[in-house]
DNA sequence: AACGCGGTGGCAGCAACGTGCCATCGCCCG
DNA sequence: CGGGCGATGGCACGTTGCTGCCACCGCGTT
């Protein structure tokens, strides 16, 4: 039974004077989760996100970031992601919540951060056991698998889809056919048949089936 | 700066001397992400395990297991899977590989395994520090969340895709007409066309569409 | 009233898809 | 060898989906 290498620190001060040099050392792998970009946009710890941005520029280090949806709420966020991306990492979003920021470097060192506490401190665990790390990995590595591009959530466009679309893709996804979903709805053939085709156009499917391929992988269906 | 209560035991006997207390002490939530079914099948781990799939029975203790498709391989594991859904506990299948053993008891400890390395004992991580548990609780969430869940993993009969049908559907959803797909595999229009509709048959869609949704939906695609 | 404009619907023609039928081929078994 | 069997491919025909064309309607502007 061993003691493992862990410590905590209270505060973003507190983890830049102590693990400050684990991100700037970071060489192949930057992985991290969270909820927003608030985090990084703190003072005091953008002195340590900013380095590692530059760095992904420089080729060798991989920079993923897995966030929430609520990252993309204000157009500032998304000017900020746009950067970011710019910047040589890979962004995606996941649709459940992610309420600890997560950061995982080289697969060697974590850092994991307690709920946000308003007043207090944030509390910041750092660790390099293996079997922790490489624990928390993989679960963010299937978090991340099953999580959808930034670009193709956002070319997805799931928000834009009016009550009209939304119906339009029910009926496809019932398996009628065009003259029964037309009857359903309301529609002549002619104008169902159009409905479809402006889908497919937003989602830039070629197939009806590719387009439901879409609609399964952004989950913009239920 | 704290060091946490983190610590380290090798081998199955001695996480259940050190630990068993913990599984048995269950009350509210039992959730674990794993690669296989093989740890808990083994003679030293299953007694840590038994209680637990009782008190499942008795209410008030949800476990929730994330596996990876590997667990899906024998019959032997399917049932035992029967059995460990009939007792009570959720099962989900994720599509990326669950190399760490991963436990969450209560949102309050958490053991994370090794890898498993033949001949040696393997090593296990038990740790109650709350920032840590939280974070992978989280990561497990988003990974379970975005999982599929065992009856419709199963329905869907992903794992009995042979290559031959990947393929078709990899043509589908490039886009391709049937004409240029059944080229590109190699096969005559009609027989495409056949696999087509046997693809349809066991996804239980009556339109392509459908079809699509269900590939994307069960994330049976990439 | 006249006009333009966007949305709708009917029609036609074509492309794509779905499927029943049958000939063929390879293969295993009696 | 001969026959059954499953997989394949060609063919034909029916259905479904896609789209260009035009007519119509409602509405607001000039």
């Amino acid at each position: 039974m061993i003691a493992d290498q862990v410590l905590t620190v209270r505060g973003d001060a507190e983890l830049v004077a102590r693990a400050g040099h684990l991100f700037t050392g970071a060489r192949r792998e930057f992985v991290c989760a969270a909820r927003d970009l608030d985090t990084w946009s703190r003072p005091a710890a953008r002195y340590a996100a900013g380095p590692r941005t530059r760095a992904a520029d420089e080729g060798g280090l991989t920079v993923n970031k897995l966030l929430s949806p609520a990252a993309l709420v204000d157009e500032a966020a998304r000017a900020h992601l746009r950067r970011v991306v710019a910047a040589g990492a890979r962004v995606r979003i996941s649709s459940t919540r992610l309420p600890h920021e997560t950061i995982v470097i080289d697969r060697r060192v974590m850092i994991l951060a307690g709920r946000d506490v308003p007043g207090g401190p944030r509390e910041f665990t750092v660790t390099t056991s293996p079997a922790l790390v490489g624990g928390v990995y993989a679960l963010f590595d299937a978090a991340w698998e099953a999580a959808t591009d930034l670009s193709a959530y956002l070319a997805g466009d799931v928000p834009h889809l009016d009550a009209d679309s939304r119906a339009v893709l029910r009926a496809l996804g019932a398996g009628h056919t065009d003259e029964t979903a037309a009857r359903l709805l309301g529609l002549s053939l002619r104008t169902y048949r159009r409905r479809v085709a402006e889908l497919m156009t937003t989602l830039e499917a070629t197939s009806r089936f590719q387009a439901g391929l879409r609609v399964g992988e952004l989950g913009l269906n239920g």
